[in-house]
DNA sequence: CCCTCGATGATAACGGCTCTCACCAGGGCT
DNA sequence: AGCCCTGGTGAGAGCCGTTATCATCGAGGG
């Protein structure tokens, strides 16, 4: 059970953000959109496309499965979630805030959890090698594997 | 016919490495496995098992996709190749060298290439990030999205 | 209030990956 | 050298995440 109490204030500021732009972007108020956004929001870390599905069917929501993966797409194309490859052929999503509150995943070998860090110095390297590049960077997806702190003390 | 006339010594090197870790865990020398690895001991970017793949058929080698999958999932639980998620849903494999010379990459959301790149500075930062999250980091996967130099121009 | 067109959801289709299983061959033994 | 046991192999079926299709629904302007 981990303990997760935090970080839903900014997610309230997220989706006023994306409701702006998708009107801003003269897209019509659809309920799935709707209830796709408010799920994510309430996050404080990347969830499948199967598992936003699941939860929303047992709020009661009858979305279908398209339309989830059509929103993650309009979002991830806005720029407004990032897609997070885990890796086990399944896409993790998540909120992006726009300009930081920015992390990472480790992902645990053994026991298959997925721990969220984030460190400063490390996404300065990150902005400093994406430039030596020359590249534009529009975003970056580092997962760490392993044996997390608990397994890797067995 | 690719012209690719580089880092095939390092390459030689690794396939006598690999080679012998499989002698010592004691598995039998199979068809497939030999040639697996001599392929990827060729390359010096990452490959998708399909197109390993095909390139072994093509190159007139009867093998099975199940083999390609079955030698590269041995190879990465060795640790001896880098299982690399570059989005799409598709996995690819590099040779990983023990200790050092290892590389990270940039897709090109545009023209869909694959960049490799190394920095020594970030691979201290991750090392430094793995350590203060107390769990035993085998392995870090990152991939920078955006647009590569030459599209990020137009 | 109606009409148009974007949004939605059920379902089929697709593709990467894994599982299954009969056959093959390495290599220790005689 | 020949045999046998066992691990390795390859073809194909099956699984599952994702995408495409299409009939229906409803937002919102006229």
């Amino acid at each position: 059970m981990a303990a997760h109490a935090h970080t839903h204030a900014t997610g309230s500021g997220w989706k006023q953000h994306v409701l702006a732009s998708f009107a801003h972007e003269g897209f019509r108020a659809g309920g799935a959109r709707a209830v796709v956004v408010e799920l994510l929001a309430e996050q404080d870390c990347c969830l499948s496309a199967q598992e936003i599905f699941d939860r929303l069917r047992a709020g009661g929501r009858k979305v279908g499965i398209a339309s989830v993966y059509r929103v993650l797409d309009q979002l991830a194309q806005m720029q407004l979630v990032q897609r997070v490859d885990v890796g086990g052929g399944v896409s993790r999503f998540e909120a992006a805030h726009p300009g930081g509150d920015h992390h990472h995943h480790l992902v645990c070998d053994d026991c298959g959890r997925v721990v969220a860090f984030e460190d400063e110095r490390l996404e300065a390297e990150l902005d400093r090698v994406g430039k030596s590049l020359g590249a534009r960077v529009a975003a970056h997806d580092l997962v760490l594997h392993g044996a997390c702190a608990d397994c890797s003390q067995k």
